[in-house]
RNA sequence: GCGCCCGUAGCUCAAUAGGACAGAGCGUCUGACUUCGAAUCAGCAGGCUGUGGGUUCAAGUCCCGCCGGGCGCGCCA
């Protein structure tokens, strides 16, 4: 477990405040939370605090003359070196180099498990993420869906959380009665029937494509027995076919879950049923107008459970989804990962948590924008009602898994993208994974040139001679894993991993071409011996921040 | 009309719960392979952070108004 520097350094300037305010040096006031953040400047040391700023005003005094005060009162930290007060307040703290040094050690010895936090105590958090209506082949929308999702994930099991993957399969309702529909009209198709596809059906190509494969496999047999008994039956080999494509195209992109949830079970094992009996027990339910509707003080408007025809609407459902996941699942956390397009249904679904003697604040949606897809600069609609889309599958056939998912990953959730196959074809070779990647296959392979020369024995290596400023640059920059955990998952943001990941390469390549590795001079043979103990470290952090965005750390290439 | 998100270098994007001279990649230009991988490195150029006010010691970041773009506002999903 990775105790933060930030966080040990934030610690001592509470002590020293809070000892100085004892001795009379500086005057009581409440001691703020300590924000130590990394400076973007070298020559402002490692980490930096700007709290004196803000104590001016409670102290009454200037903030340099109580950040000396501050450090005059610091305890002393093997891992400080320098401590400096800068104008107008600034208190930057460089490492020690020797503690520095000794860092690369403690890397190798965490290995696979450097970086880990303990934010989340064990707490257990669920991520649903990709979820869609399983009528139609995975698009680029969902492929943002999920890497974010996944992503983030890793990144909350990496902090300390225990987490469980799901994606909810929406096998009930309308869409899904569209979807069998459509299926039957050209599975009749296939077979010379005149059936037309309904009109809010699915009209892309895949669905004759996935008809004809029924034909070919299951012959005319459908068109045999009443169509009332057909379309289950022919539904849900439809839908067998859609989740086995959707299950192959997210293991390219090693994406694997944990549970994937049937809305139908709502249904059948009578959950449904019982959420509305506690709903309507607890009076968040009105009739009105033929219907059923969710009331709550939380909520400015009404909104509709069951239409007046008896059908229940996703809204409904998705109450009943919650009840499951945590009163009989027992979650502690639910992280949504929703499309921008979705946005409205956030108030429902806070407004429902108390309904469930749950708190809002249990319950967290995060919504991206969403993405435009173009083709050669034209946008193209993603409908799978109309049927133009470009799939997942066919992205990361022409563009490879790896630069999809560093793609997707590299933006914020909050901002919409533009995806333009033709432009992410021509730049896939371009793509910063690569270099990455590059960076992790660049160190195995002085490895193996190592071996080859006869220096294997580098694990005694003496690390304290790795001082100069490449070689300390290196073991500073993957000391900051840990703080792109935390921020990553206090923020809920996957995306500082792809930019910490390419920072941490650039550093090695950097260092790569000023330090010379292995020496073939017998008077290196320490310092050789060092590096190899460095590189393989670094080979560690690359390889655990390449994982973390579920992408390959490749040995060659 | 109302609500949510966005507007930063030519392009694609960062900027750590308000912090120091706004940073990367791609692209352009200039250099660097007779020893570990040149898918690399070093460097030049490129900005009134859409715009006008406000709050603050400090604003790309917070507040208000405009302009521009995306998405919502169903007994759809």
């Amino acid at each position: 477990m990775t105790e933060l520097i930030s966080q040990q350094i934030a610690d001592l300037v509470t002590k020293a405040i809070k000892k100085a305010q004892k001795k009379g040096h500086l005057p009581a006031f409440d001691i703020p939370e300590i924000v130590v953040e990394r400076p973007k400047q070298e020559t402002h040391g490692d980490y930096s605090t700007a709290v004196c700023m803000g104590l001016a005003k409670y102290a009454r005094m200037a903030p340099v003359k109580i950040a000396e005060i501050v450090v005059a009162h610091l305890p002393k930290a093997d891992f400080v070196g320098k401590v400096e007060v800068a104008h107008p307040g600034y208190l930057n703290f460089t490492l020690d180099t020797g503690w520095v040094c000794r860092q690369v050690d403690a890397i190798l010895q965490a290995g696979e498990n450097f970086g880990r936090l303990d934010i989340g105590r064990g707490k257990r958090v669920q991520v649903e993420y990709g979820s869609a209506n399983p009528t139609g082949p995975l698009h680029m929308g969902t492929g943002r869906n999920v890497v974010i999702g996944d992503t983030l994930a890793n990144v909350l099991e990496a902090a300390g959380y225990s987490v469980h993957r799901e994606y909810y399969v929406n096998d009930a309702g309308s869409r899904m009665r569209a979807f069998y529909e459509t299926l039957y009209a050209r599975y009749a198709q296939a077979l010379g029937r005149d059936v037309p596809v309904p009109e809010d059906g699915y009209h892309g190509r895949y669905m004759v494509d996935m008809a004809a494969e029924i034909v070919a496999r299951e012959g005319a047999r459908f068109l045999e027995m009443p169509k009332e008994q057909a379309l289950p039956q022919l539904g849900k080999l439809g839908l067998e076919l859609i989740l086995k494509q959707a299950k192959e195209d997210l293991a390219r992109m090693s994406i694997h879950y944990d549970n994937w949830f049937s809305e139908q079970s709502l249904y059948d094992d009578g959950t449904f049923g019982r959420v509305m009996t506690i709903l309507r027990e607890g009076g968040y339910v009105v009739e009105k107008e033929g219907a059923i509707w969710f009331t709550s003080p939380n909520l400015p408007d009404d909104e509709v459970l069951i239409r007046s025809d008896g059908t229940p609407l996703y809204f409904a459902s998705d109450i009943s989804y919650h009840y499951n996941k945590f009163i009989l699942r027992g979650f502690d956390w639910v992280i949504d990962v929703w499309g921008a397009d979705h946005q409205g249904h956030v108030p429902g679904m806070k407004a429902m948590m108390p309904a469930l003697g749950l708190h809002p604040d249990q319950l967290t949606i995060i919504l991206y924008q969403l993405v435009t897809l173009r083709r050669g600069g034209e946008i193209v609609r993603i409908s799978k009602r109309t049927g133009d889309i470009i799939t997942l599958r066919e992205v990361l056939d022409e563009v490879g898994p790896d630069a999809v998912r560093f793609f997707l990953l590299a933006r914020t959730a909050d901002s919409q993208m533009d995806f333009d196959l033709e432009l992410a074809k021509e730049q896939s070779q371009e793509n910063p994974v690569y270099y990455v990647q590059y960076g992790h296959a660049r160190i195995a392979s002085i490895l193996r040139y190592a071996e080859e020369q006869g220096m294997a024995d580098y694990v005694g290596g003496d690390v304290s001679l790795l001082t100069t400023p490449p070689e300390q640059a290196l073991i500073r920059k993957m000391l900051e894993l840990p703080e792109v955990l935390e921020q990553a998952t206090t923020k809920l943001a996957p995306h500082l991993l792809p930019h910490y990941a390419q920072s941490l390469a650039a550093t090695f390549h950097s260092f790569y071409k000023e330090c010379r590795v292995i020496s073939s001079l017998p008077e290196d043979r320490e310092l050789s011996r060092a590096r190899l103990k460095l590189v393989l470290a670094a080979k560690v952090v690359l390889a655990r921040v390449l994982r973390l965005m579920g992408v390959a750390a490749p040995e060659r290439m």
